[in-house]
DNA sequence: AGCTTGATTGCCT
DNA sequence: GGCAATCAAGCTA
């Protein structure tokens, strides 16, 4: 079943831990997705903290769509809008379909490598500044629940200054294609 | 207009 | 484990 615009309104901390399990794939290429990280406005460690900007704007846009953006001046991080404001880091997916074409696009060829990190998923996909803003349920992407829900588990987010000790780290419980393990 | 810093990654020791 | 790469958004003035 497709996720859409349903499932994502409500708080990204609900979400998150449903997203878990779910395949996500863009233009044909993805797999399982592993281990998210949910952020809302009241959230100290979110981009939307301080409200509206250029940069954030498809945060505070329609549930459902995508919200891309560029860190540390080289790497690009999906997040799927919730409610206005809040949102979740898509973080790591175990590789499903398409291996051929992330192998070329990451240049390893360790399979636990293709995607355990934001960075790296966002690479081994093919997503950039592109797809900002596009919905989650048309073409090139394509999003559908779980069959079965695997064991979550939940943590400290990674890479944060503000807001650290907020468990909104949601991840299948000893997956190897996180981009590090549960503390 | 200038300064700081980041929801990361990979290479080096 | 430590740190450089690399640059624009967002903040201070």
């Amino acid at each position: 079943m497709t996720l859409g615009p349903a499932f994502f309104d409500r708080p990204a901390p609900e979400v998150a831990p449903e997203l878990i399990g779910a395949t996500l794939l863009v233009n044909g290429v993805g797999g399982v997705l592993v281990e998210v990280e949910a952020y809302d406005q009241a959230d100290p460690a979110s981009h939307s903290f301080r409200g509206p900007t250029p940069r954030n704007a498809a945060m505070f846009g329609p549930p459902g769509h995508a919200y891309v953006y560029k860190i540390y001046g080289m790497h690009w991080c999906l997040n799927f809008v919730c409610q206005p404001g809040s949102a979740v880091l898509i973080r790591a997916l175990e590789p499903q379909h398409g291996l051929d074409l992330m192998h070329q696009r990451r240049g390893v060829v360790a399979e636990r490598q293709l995607c355990s990190g934001p960075g790296k998923l966002c690479q081994a996909l093919g997503i950039s500044i592109a797809q900002n803003g596009l919905p989650l349920d048309a073409s090139p992407f394509s999003l559908s629940a779980a069959d079965t829900r695997p064991d979550i588990a939940a943590g400290p987010r990674i890479g944060i200054t503000k807001g650290v000790d907020t468990p909104w780290r949601f991840v299948v419980a000893g997956s190897l294609f996180l981009s590090k393990p549960l503390r």
